[in-house]
DNA sequence: TTGAAGCACTTGTATTTACATGTTTAAATG
DNA sequence: CATTTAAACATGTAAATACAAGTGCTTCAA
């Protein structure tokens, strides 16, 4: 007993990402994958204790994210039922309204490399006087789903203290992950703005549709650990085939 | 000390609500009015404690579920600042676009009374057989916003255990207060479905805009603390004047 | 055979204690 | 006077403990 606690104590300098947290990292991995299947019941809370070694509050901490966040629904006196929304693009997710879209289809595709520039006129967010005069990079990118074209995605990062963002590769890749694995940036909440519009030229040409059609369009801020650090997006949906999906 | 754990134990039979959650209320409820405006400091967690009573890890519960509904920004060493997004219909809030929106002209005005009904045939959700066997309430609202009509909502309510629910006002009242009020029902999460689509004759109607015009279209499912009982909701918005703003 | 009681197991609530770590301010030092 | 340092205070992490309350299975008695 006492030799784990004196163990941890002397791994506080070195490896400083919460028990709570790694717990949360591993199921929701685990059900993500599969490992869980929709509608099982997760380990119970003091079965996780003994597993990871950990103290009730922490599972309860690491289930308790995992349950405000969709992944699962706690019943008392019963347990954790998996509930496997997974989230592609941060918080909304892409489902099909198509039976024959299968799991995962989605690519993420490029278009053109990221590039240095100043904020556009009108941004529908607020900026600090930092972000201002920092200017920020441009990263645009398509997402294809079974060959449709169904998002356009054209997203904003401040230029404050990202060494080398440019040169990094997005391919197949969620902006999240290259910003917590490279810079160790995480989102930790943020806002977004909903609506529907006409495509003009420009977006029905991306999302292959005709100029005219309804599209989705999402204005979005994230917000991250790294205090008054925030990066934005701006989202065009294709949902003739796909619609976009969340949960709360 | 001995004393309030005394008297606690003794009101565990009558008044069950938990601590936690009843100082979650009250903060969220001090946020929404302005009592904490935006930007603010909320009180100390040491000093909540002092306050209300309680020790720090139910006064953390509170806060931790304050921070992830988006009501503050918890910052180490700093303290819990106020965001304040006031969340009009459950977790999707109307902000104007014009800024002649002030603060809220929303006015929730009900098309017709309740009735009960079978379940459309084509339903966005999966539904259980007692759900089905069961029928539904549905009850179809109009959302005004200076007098434009910006959303049209059709809920239904299965028809389970909710004593006269047909003869309750929804004038000006959100759903959730009435199923929270009236049958202790509180909204736990639940998914959502967003897509544009292009208004028929009869939305246009409603909404007041032209056939074909871009409109958004949510579908909503409420999971509850009441097991297995969920509610629904289809609701078109019209986003020429006014977007729909979450935070997550 | 059926029904109810009881038990084992689950999550929910709450306290107490300890120390780590980030932020701010004020005092000490050069 | 400016800079550094330290203290005070904030939240973050983690353990150990206790009992309440819901769920489901088993057992026992009518």
């Amino acid at each position: 007993m006492h030799f784990r606690i004196l163990s941890q104590l002397a791994a506080t300098k070195i490896n400083r990402i919460p028990q709570h947290r790694k717990l949360y990292e591993l199921l929701r991995k685990h059900i993500v994958e599969g490992v869980y299947p929709e509608g099982s019941l997760l380990p119970s809370e003091n079965e996780l204790c003994g597993t990871h070694d950990v103290t009730r509050p922490t599972v309860r901490q690491a289930l308790s994210r995992l349950a405000s966040e969709g992944y699962i629904l706690k019943r008392q006196g019963k347990g954790s039922i998996v509930r496997s929304l997974p989230k592609g693009i941060g918080i909304l997710s892409l489902q099909g309204t198509t039976s024959g879209v299968g799991k995962h289809n989605l690519e993420t595709r490029p278009a053109g490399k990221p590039y240095t520039s100043k904020w556009p006129e009108y941004f529908p967010f607020e900026l600090s006087e930092l972000e201002l005069e920092s200017g920020c990079i441009v990263l645009e990118r398509a997402r294809i789903v079974d060959s449709f074209p169904v998002l356009y995605d054209i997203s904003y990062i401040p230029n404050i203290n990202i060494p080398r963002f440019t040169q990094k590769s997005f391919e197949n890749k969620s902006l999240f992950d290259v910003m917590r694995s490279a810079y160790n940036i995480e989102v930790t909440g943020g806002d977004q703005k909903i609506m529907a519009i006409q495509a003009n030229k420009e977006i029905g040409n991306y999302l292959d549709i005709k100029e005219g059609d309804p599209v989705l369009k999402l204005e979005r801020k994230m917000e991250t650990n790294r205090p008054e650090y925030s990066f934005y997006s701006v989202i065009f949906c294709n949902t003739n085939k796909f619609y976009l999906e969340g949960s709360f």
